[in-house]
DNA sequence: AATTGTAATTAGAACTATTCCAATCAACGA
DNA sequence: TCGTTGATTGGAATAGTTCTAATTACAATT
């Protein structure tokens, strides 16, 4: 798969920003993720890699997904003991985990409700990153 | 340390309920967690319990955490790729973690914003765990 | 009190996700 | 094109946790 010019572009200009190479396996491992918005983790993205590049090795996959986040181009979730996932969307959003079907979805949150969150902080804390994880049943899985 | 009778008999109704026994271990751990809260790692309870108790072990430890999250006698936290943390505060709070002194505080969280974040999730979803994580800087480490 | 069935504990092995390492390779500026 | 430096690779190492099989403790019956 090709990564878009718009998005081969912002990766370009990420990785630049951060003093960092654009590679091949960079722009694969990032086409990855935008093709599939399904939160794989990096085993899963290993594996969807190297349909096209099989001679990525999952090291370089690991390393892709931290230069990657490290850039701002991507977010990592994590749902309790389990595996790091990858997500591309770069909203400021909390994920909702269907234990029945294992399916992961992103919950958009107003900006009130993250302001909210923010004063309830006492005062003089910062927070950089608030990760909100939902656990429960999905819709689907109710009937 | 002893476990206020008080505390025994939650442990011990609450293991009840679940059809478990209490054990000797189990109530050690319990004390451990109620002892200092400062949200220890399983190997932080570990060190902690065995300093009275010497011949327990680690899967003891394991397994006790995990029998009193099962019966709700205490919640499992975690950030992020680190080891899971344990905390008998049973009100519905977020943490707060700090990256420079490496501290977590529980935030408590009011009905509003709890009732806000569950109105944000599509129709039909239940979720019936919210953990909220905020990472940051405390009001101590900023002078 | 002895017996039985079941559950809990124990020590250590196994496992999983991730990181580290040393050698090779590739990108980019001179 | 060359050289420097950063990136990739495969495999080894690590950390946290779970599993396993054997032993021990508990509680209900005889």
């Amino acid at each position: 798969m090709q990564l878009s010019p718009e998005y081969k572009e912002r990766l370009d200009h990420a990785l630049e920003r951060s003093g960092l190479r654009s590679t091949k396996q960079r722009e694969h491992v990032f086409s990855v993720l935008l093709e599939k918005t399904d939160h794989p983790t990096a085993d899963e993205v290993y594996a969807r890699a190297r349909s096209e590049m099989p001679t990525i090795s999952l090291a370089t996959v690991y390393n892709c997904l931290e230069t990657l986040s490290a850039s701002g181009l991507i977010k990592q979730v994590n749902f309790e003991r389990e595996p790091t996932r990858y997500c591309p969307n770069l909203t400021s959003h909390a994920h909702f985990y269907c234990k029945e079907s294992g399916e992961i979805q992103d919950i958009e949150l107003s900006d009130e409700i993250i302001g909210l969150l923010q004063a309830s902080l006492p005062a003089g804390h910062t927070a950089h990153r608030i990760d909100i994880a939902f656990d429960g049943k999905c819709g689907e899985c109710h009937e």
